[in-house]
DNA sequence: CCCTGAACCTGACCGC
DNA sequence: TGCGGTCAGGTTCAGG
């Protein structure tokens, strides 16, 4: 399930864990997209000092080293009381001191949870990392520039996190709705106006995403205050065949980077 | 360098 | 009930 503000949530969600110590390891599956390394030992014994997001990376520090965690797919991380049985799929258990567990639950395996000595910003994972969206270095201006020398579909291009992190295809295709924008529509094609049509929406769904606690984007309003905008469910994603929310055209599906995509071919109009 | 498609995995669902 | 195909919210990497 996991997208930015999935993440977030989660991390929300597990912030009562800091202060608590580790007092046992158990790896049950240690062949996620990487093999979980042996130094993640290292962990047992310390205390838990602070649950940083950067991206859809989840950075869980102690005085010695800090996880490195990333939900993939499927992945998930729950606080369980320590004598709870283990589901299929618990990949990584850290028993705390205070009778709760962490537990790392994964069914796809295309999660992570590695350990770092170093400085974590230096890693290769996410050394290269764009700006965080909510963020100020994320501006329009960052995407126009980036984008002058792209002609990849403009949804692609804003699923890289080289140029910014955290919008998944959920959010891509929601965004590139509310923005008007057609997905395939060539990244060096689009004005400066049209990223801070874009920008804009990016920003909004994903913090009303987070306000959310996740996926839905219940009762979204967008800054137009358009009526037809306010639902219960996507405007888009996953809703191919259907009828436009706003003008009842019925929805296109593509496939963008074996990617699915939705969007509707009145409000989101042909590039030329 | 740019870009696309495949690859990594398991499970749910659908049609036969 | 079973089988095969397709699809799923992410990311990296080979190859054109």
């Amino acid at each position: 399930m996991p997208e930015l503000p999935e993440v977030e949530t989660t991390r929300l969600g597990l912030m009562p864990i800091l202060g608590s110590s580790v007092v046992k390891l158990n790896v049950i599956q240690p062949r996620l997209r990487l093999p979980i390394p042996d130094s993640l030992q290292s962990i047992v014994g310390e205390t838990l000092l602070s649950l940083v997001r950067r991206g859809k990376y989840l950075l869980l520090g102690t005085s010695k080293g800090t996880a490195l965690i990333h939900l993939g797919m499927s992945g998930s991380l729950r606080l369980t009381p320590t004598d709870e049985p283990y589901r299929k799929h618990d990949h990584v258990i850290l028993v705390l001191d205070n009778n709760y567990s962490l537990r790392f639950h994964d069914p796809r395996r295309f999660g992570l949870f590695l350990w770092l000595e170093d400085e974590p910003s230096q890693h290769a994972l996410l050394a290269t990392l764009g700006p965080e969206p909510l963020s100020d270095l994320f501006t329009p201006e960052h995407l126009f520039l980036l984008s002058r020398k792209k002609k990849q579909a403009i949804k692609s291009f804003i699923m890289d996190g080289h140029i910014v992190v955290g919008v998944g295809n959920i959010y891509a295709n929601e965004s590139l709705f509310y923005a008007g924008i057609h997905p395939l529509t060539p990244a060096n094609q689009l004005s400066l106006t049209d990223y801070q049509r874009l920008h804009q929406y990016i920003c909004q769904i994903l913090a009303t995403a987070i306000e959310r606690g996740g996926t839905t984007l219940r009762d979204f309003v967008n800054s137009k205050g358009n009526p037809g905008y306010f639902q219960q469910e996507l405007m888009v994603y996953g809703r191919e065949g259907k009828n436009c929310l706003n003008c009842q055209q019925v929805l296109e599906l593509v496939r963008i980077n074996n990617r699915s995509t939705v969007y509707c071919s009145q409000c989101q109009p042909t590039f030329e």
